[in-house]
RNA sequence: GGGCUCUUAGCUCAGCUGGUUCAGAGCACCUGCCUUACAAGCAGGGGGUCGGGGGUUCGAAUCCCUCAGGGCCCACCA
């Protein structure tokens, strides 16, 4: 038999592997449908499945399954990123247990083993999305480094290079000592950091008085190159053009003066170190002064330091400051907080690096992607992502593509041993340009030399949604044609910059036209203490143990019970759990219509409660569909779990349902299965499992036929009168309901009721169902007040008459509180009424609303007080 | 430091362009039920003066100002 909880495991598997054989989730041009396309954001290639992918590919495997069941041509493209420097702290770690050093290794033994890990673990993040259910076009994987997209990036580049946007520079940027490479603005974190401001005394070259300056790296005094002081500061007027001696290491610099200096902060005295400080850098080159770089790349101090060589840098402080302590040039120490750059990666903290590094200039190409979000071109949801956006934009600088690393797309320029650049697609390309360009026929490929270098990771994934569909390469091919630009993008806000802006410049720059219309940024996942899940936490569930016990339509629904679009996900178990019951619960209701004995000669007695339904259906599909065009995603899936639970399986099955082992008519059985067919296409979108298993289960299905391309519900007309009447059967059970429960009557004893009503053909029409849901022995129509405990629904009144079980002092205050709560608001009606600015000021029919509460509300108290009058 | 945003029941959130039968939902909680679809369930219930203060208005959770406290983004005071 069946079994009475849902069990997702095996019904999971089964039916993925169905969809999989027979290709459902395959996407191909065809002219006669609508394409609607979303590329996946490609995760780290080494990457495991965490919380906030969960969410992620949840929403956008919701988004392509309605499209699909809508008859569009759905494509979904899965395809991994080869995360250049998170990858290559991987490969490095490991070979490091493995003893061995990176350094010790040529490029391309390195990039063996870079490719060895992409293999083993490259493809796991895909094998759990599809636990997860996502409806991903397999075949249409990509990898970022795969032959295709890697010549893509390799012909940006140049094209880029041509264009003149693209240029090397030698420039501060920032350096993570660590990973020993550069990372981009975007790619540094500020962190506030509790630091020691030292005060070092400098004594002038003269031997007469000395100067103080306040500094947060004692460590670079090395590197002075002068002290700068205002201007405008009385204070040091007479400093001006002398010399002050570095402590330690006796080298005289000037002294010199400019108005960048705050004289409020320290002693007004600033050391200017240009080689390790950005501003120092730009003082440095107003000023005409030397650099000296003390650091290595790996954050020691070099020769240049001339003391304490090797040692760490921040070591380097610790020592320096008990030196300068020693030689009595400690002034004080104070406790400073101040900001701190560190690197996304590695979290080590950044140093400012003068180094010759390859740029992209922003600011041509950020101009239509500023635009055609401003305009709303492209829509991000939710749109308050703008202003951050636009904020962005406008003060975007050059941006930093070189990375000093292996794993990635290595840059295609080429040095000759004068230090001519030439940019080309090979060394061989390079030769012949060298060749050519410059009359230098001798030249073999042995005097040129390769960039060391490879581009950032964004620089690849910022073409993904074009070089997916191969439309670098072959701009005009069918696939590009008609998949690009996609349709929505679902991602983190986290990458709005890196990411999501680059590729609409890139859009713009390459195919003319944003990369897709709809941007919609999730919220980060959290756990209850409002951290970000994360690995190194350890806070964080493992998905797949998760989809194992709660199966993944519950988990799909589970994260997507509380979360809009922007708004952060604090997840909780609980939510999880209330996906795993709502499964239950469907597949319960499922149950109660296979153990039916199904008559073809019983009457049709169902109608009605099969007029509402429909009409509940088409209000709740109406909404949905509404709820959808506005990505509210969690709100759409609220109103389906509302529907199917207190609609249809609290309200709708309690109506119809037969008595225990009755049979059930042919009528209403069809109409039931037929609700069901809905509410699973309705519902499949959000859970693709159980929704397939039912729908397969309720009526006969053509071979091959799935829910996955069954057409999405279309609603129908709704009828409101209908619902309406039955709102007021609802409160009508509810209250009899109540009473049972406060005088301890059980649901099984049938009660008699007698109405007192206006409109008793409303209460006729409902009598049966009224009196079934209710569990009434009889229902009569009265005139008068008659005997029993009475309560009231809207203006009519109610009576059960149980002989001697009335408490008349219980029902008194009940209905006092009422009428104290229905004058109440009545005052408050006339009052407004009687306001001669409101009749005049308000619009519409609210002054006619107002008019009917009033009416109604008299009505009520009328018939409270003739209720008190009976109880004496 | 600049910009943006948020503050509604114990928790997570809805409440659009201002109109008291809008103060809501889910979860949690309390009470009663193992009522043959479902205890992963059923029935019922309590709970918030909508962060504080001021203003605009006939009328404000909804608009404006201000204060307090969160969050996010950007930013080179050593």
């Amino acid at each position: 038999m069946i079994s009475k909880t849902y069990s997702p495991q095996e019904i999971e598997d089964k039916w993925y592997q169905y969809w999989i054989e027979n290709r459902y989730f395959n996407s191909q041009p065809n002219p006669d449908k609508v394409p609607y396309t979303i590329v996946i954001p490609p995760p780290n290639v080494t990457g495991v499945l965490h919380m906030g992918h969960m969410l992620n590919n949840t929403i956008q495997d919701i988004l392509v399954r309605k499209a699909r069941m809508e008859g569009k041509e759905a494509c979904w493209v899965a395809g991994t990123d080869h995360a250049s420097i998170a990858t290559e702290a991987k490969v490095v770690a490991m070979l490091k247990e493995r003893g061995i050093n990176k350094r010790d290794l040529s490029r391309d033994e390195f990039l063996g083993y870079c490719w060895e890990w992409t293999h083993k673990y490259g493809g796991i993040i895909l094998q759990q999305l599809r636990k997860l259910g996502a409806s991903c076009d397999w075949d249409r994987t990509r990898f970022t480094m795969e032959p295709n997209l890697y010549d893509s990036v390799i012909d940006v580049f140049i094209d880029l290079y041509e264009k003149g946007d693209i240029y090397r520079g030698h420039r501060m940027v920032n350096w993570d000592p660590q990973a020993r490479t550069t990372v981009s603005d975007e790619e540094v974190m500020m962190k506030e950091v509790q630091q020691k401001l030292v005060y070092l005394r400098y004594d002038l070259e003269s031997g007469d008085g000395s100067v103080t300056i306040a500094t947060t790296r004692p460590e670079t005094i090395m590197a002075d190159v002068a002290i700068c002081v205002n201007p405008n500061d009385v204070r040091y007027q007479h400093l001006i053009g002398q010399k002050a001696i570095i402590p330690l290491i006796n080298r005289a610099i000037p002294i010199i003066a400019d108005e960048y200096v705050e004289m409020e902060f320290g002693t007004g005295c600033l050391k200017v170190t240009p080689a390790h400080d950005t501003n120092d850098y730009e003082l440095g080159k107003k000023h005409n002064l030397p650099i000296i770089d003390l650091l290595a790349e790996d954050g020691t101090l070099n020769e240049k330091a001339q003391i304490l060589v090797g040692e760490d840098r921040f070591v380097a402080r610790k020592k320096i400051t008990k030196l300068l302590e020693a030689a009595g040039n400690l002034v004080k120490i104070e406790e400073y907080k101040s900001n701190v750059g560190h690197s996304e990666r590695t979290n080590a903290v950044i140093e400012p690096r003068l180094s010759e590094q390859w740029f992209l200039k922003m600011k041509r190409l950020s101009k239509p992607a500023l635009e055609n979000v401003m305009d709303d071109t492209i829509q991000l949801i939710p749109p308050k992502f703008k202003n951050t956006y636009r904020h962005w934009m406008e003060n975007v600088r050059d941006w930093n593509i070189s990375r000093q690393l292996w794993w990635g797309h290595r840059i295609p320029a080429y040095y000759l041993n004068d230090g001519t650049i030439i940019v080309a697609k090979s060394k061989r390309e390079a030769l012949r340009k060298a060749q050519h360009e410059y009359q230098l026929f001798a030249l073999t490929e042995e005097d040129i030399r390769q960039d060391e270098d490879v581009l950032d990771t964004w620089f690849s994934s910022w073409l993904w949604p074009i070089s997916v569909f191969n439309g670098i390469k072959e701009p005009n091919n069918a696939d590009v044609n008609y998949y690009y630009p996609t349709n929505d993008l679902v991602t983190a806000p986290e990458i709005l910059f890196f990411w999501v802006a680059r590729m609409i410049i890139a859009g713009y720059e390459y195919r003319g036209a944003y990369p897709f219309k709809n941007v919609y940024l999730t919220g980060i996942v959290r756990d209850k203490l409002g951290r970000k899940m994360s690995k190194s936490l350890g806070n964080s569930p493992d998905p797949i143990d998760l989809i194992e016990k709660y199966g993944a339509d519950g988990i799909r629904t589970g994260m997507l019970f509380s979360s809009p679009a922007g708004n952060d996900l604090p997840y909780d178990e609980k939510l999880v759990e209330q996906g795993r019951n709502f499964c239950n619960k469907i597949w319960n209701a499922f149950r109660l219509t296979q153990g039916w004995e199904v008559s073809s000669d019983l009457p049709a007695i169902n109608q009605l409660a099969i007029d509402w339904f429909e009409a509940k259906f088409n209000q709740t599909l109406t909404e949905v569909l509404d709820l959808f065009t506005k990505f509210r995603i969690s709100d759409a899936l609220n109103a389906v779990y509302k529907l199917i639970w207190d609609d249809f399986c609290a309200q709708y099955l309690e109506m119809i349902k037969p008595e225990y082992q009755q049979p059930i008519d042919a009528a209403t059985y069809a109409a039931t299965l037929d609700f069901f067919d809905k509410l699973m296409r309705l519902a499949h979108p959000f859970m693709p499992f159980i929704t397939e298993e039912i729908w397969q289960n309720i009526a006969e299905r053509a071979e091959k036929e799935t829910i996955c391309l069954a057409p999405f519900p279309q609603p129908g007309a709704t009828n409101l009168e209908l619902l309406a009447d039955f709102e007021v059967l609802f409160e009508v059970v509810s209250a009899i309901r109540n009473l049972r429960n406060s005088k301890g009557i059980s649901p099984k004893t049938e009660l008699p009721l007698a109405i007192r009503t206006d409109s008793e053909a409303r209460y006729l029409r409902l009598d049966s169902l009224v009196r079934k849901l209710a569990n009434l022995s009889d229902i009569t129509y009265v005139k008068e007040q008659v005997e029993g405990m009475s309560f009231l629904v809207r203006s009519d009144e109610f009576f059960i008459n149980l002989a001697g079980d009335i408490d008349v002092e219980a029902e008194r205050e009940t209905l006092l509180a009422e009428l104290k709560y229905t004058e109440g608001f009545l005052d408050s009606v006339v009052k407004k009424l009687s306001n001669e600015r409101f009749v005049q000021n308000a619009k519409g029919d609210i002054v006619e609303k107002e008019r009917q509460k009033q009416a109604d509300a008299e009505a009520k108290i009328v018939t409270i007080k003739e209720a008190l009058v009976r109880l004496g």
